[in-house]
Formats: C-alpha cells, sequence, structure tokens
DNA sequence: CTTAGTGCAAAAGTTTTGCAGCGAT
DNA sequence: ATCGCTGCAAAACTTTTGCACTAAG
C-alpha cells in the first residue's frame, strides 16, 4: 500500500471539482488547471482523477458516450444527460433508489452490490429553444 | 436521407449479434468476421454497428469501463456487469419499468424520454471460484 | 533519505474518416 | 448509371505509462 503524500495538484483539482454542479471531463479539468499550474500535465490530471475516484472522493462517470466525466458529489444520485446539448444534470430521487433494490434482490445470477442509472431526454434549456420554431 | 442497401457483411453482423447472450465488443464481432470475410476491415465493423444501432436493430452499450459493448436484444432490460471476469449479463425487471415514470414525473429540469441501468457485482461463477480457498 | 508525485512524451486502445474501387438497385 | 458499402490506411480522440526529476514526509 503506497502511503499518500500531499499534492497541491490534486487539492486544486479536488476543490475544482466540487465547486462545479456541471460534470467535467478530464480535458476540461486539465484546460482549467493550466490556469493555475502552467506546466501541468494532463497525465496528471488523469493520474489524480484516478487516485480521487479510488478513494472514493469523486465518482467517475463511464460513460455518456465520449470521455469520462467527473463528479464530486459524493450521495447516491442518477444522472440525466440532454442529447441535445449533452449537458449532464444530477437527478435525485427516492423512486429509484427502491426500485433498484428491488432488482438487486430479484437477480439469481450474482450478487449485485453497486448500480448506476443514467437518464436521457431534452433540458429545459433545449426545449424552450425549441418552442420558438 | 441515404436508401438502405443490402450488404451481406452487414446481415452477418446482425446474425452473429442475434445468436449471442453475451455482449461483444466491436473487436470481438471483428475477430468473428473475419473467419467469413477474412479480407473485412474493423472500419466496416464499426459503421454497420453503428448503422444498426440507429436503425434501432440492436444496442450499443457505453460502456461498461473499456470498449463499447453491443447486444441484439430489442426489448427493454438492464445488464449486470460482473466486476470480477468482465462477463456482462442481462437483467429484466418489471420493478425498473415502474419506477422509470415516476422519476420521469419528478424530474423539473428537462423531459426524460430514455434511461439505462447498470449493474455491479460478482456473478454466481465468480462467487463459486471464491468459495474453494 | 526515501518514495510518491510531476512534467514530458511516447504509446496504447478505441473509434472515426478520407478515398478509390466494388457491388446493390 | 447511380450511389451506398467496402477495404485499407491514416487520423482523431481518450487514457495510460515509462522515465528522469522534484518535492513531501
Amino acid at each position: 500500500m503506497a502511503t499518500l503524500k500531499y499534492s497541491r495538484q490534486r487539492e486544486s483539482i479536488k476543490e475544482f471539482l466540487v465547486g462545479r454542479t456541471d460534470h467535467p471531463t478530464a480535458d476540461f479539468v486539465y484546460e482549467n488547471m493550466k490556469q493555475i499550474y502552467p506546466n501541468i500535465s494532463l497525465g496528471t490530471v488523469y493520474r489524480n482523477l484516478s487516485l480521487l475516484a479510488d478513494l472514493g472522493e469523486i465518482q467517475k462517470l463511464s460513460s455518456f458516450g465520449g470521455a469520462d466525466r467527473f463528479d464530486a458529489r459524493t450521495t447516491p444520485h442518477c444522472h440525466f444527460m440532454c442529447t441535445r446539448c449533452g449537458r449532464v444534470m444530477d437527478v435525485f430521487s427516492e423512486h429509484i433508489d427502491r426500485s433498484l433494490e428491488d432488482i438487486a434482490a430479484d437477480f439469481k445470477d450474482g450478487q449485485i452490490s453497486d448500480y448506476k442509472a443514467r437518464f436521457f431526454g431534452i433540458c429545459n434549456d433545449c426545449l424552450s429553444k425549441e418552442d420558438t420554431h
């Protein structure tokens, strides 16, 4: 087991993610980190995102089609992706948690320990733009 | 709109997927197609898988970590992935469909039209191997 | 001093695409 | 004859990794 050492890059990446409600990709995090650390490398961003995910401090969302996205919310929740603008939003619901537990209990071919649910559709912003036609 | 033309490659790819209950990657389909068409290209496999998915004849599963997987089942269902051996299995349940309507009704930031749920855990095969220790 | 973390660059893995020729209609 | 599909290869895109060096403990 490697002993964890402090790194200012990792702290900034975590802090950046906590301050956002969208769900940035690694490359987007990288572009923003360059404003603080002009020489930071994309590899460092990936390594830290991966490390933070392993520690359970952030969540890796694989995936909504393209690059993976990252989410600093630790409370269990689901995600909604707008198929028009690509935005990813949080979805909180007791319905899903209850029914997913029912499914886990019903499943006979293995032992379910985790689940992820994603929803697709059109977000309100895109719907209102559509109305103007 | 392009008019669809018959292609024996596409037909074989579809047929191959229909005959399987696992959820092969594009590369796995490619390797198997080479036994029928030794000169088939990976690009052709990707193009046909993408086309079949657009037609709704197959489903593209993005993703379970690595490469996308493909599924010829058209009836709505969810997926379970064994985190030990990587196998992906189908999950059928009425629970999920019932709760989807509830969630869609609750969600205020957009209009939900589709969902995908994935479950993670250990499959029975891997559990029984574990017992022998 | 020890070793985890970093920047850089190359590589690996997955998917898309430009193009010239082939094949279905 | 038209134009969608193919094989091939190159490119694009995302993520990982080897290495020498820096910095935290």
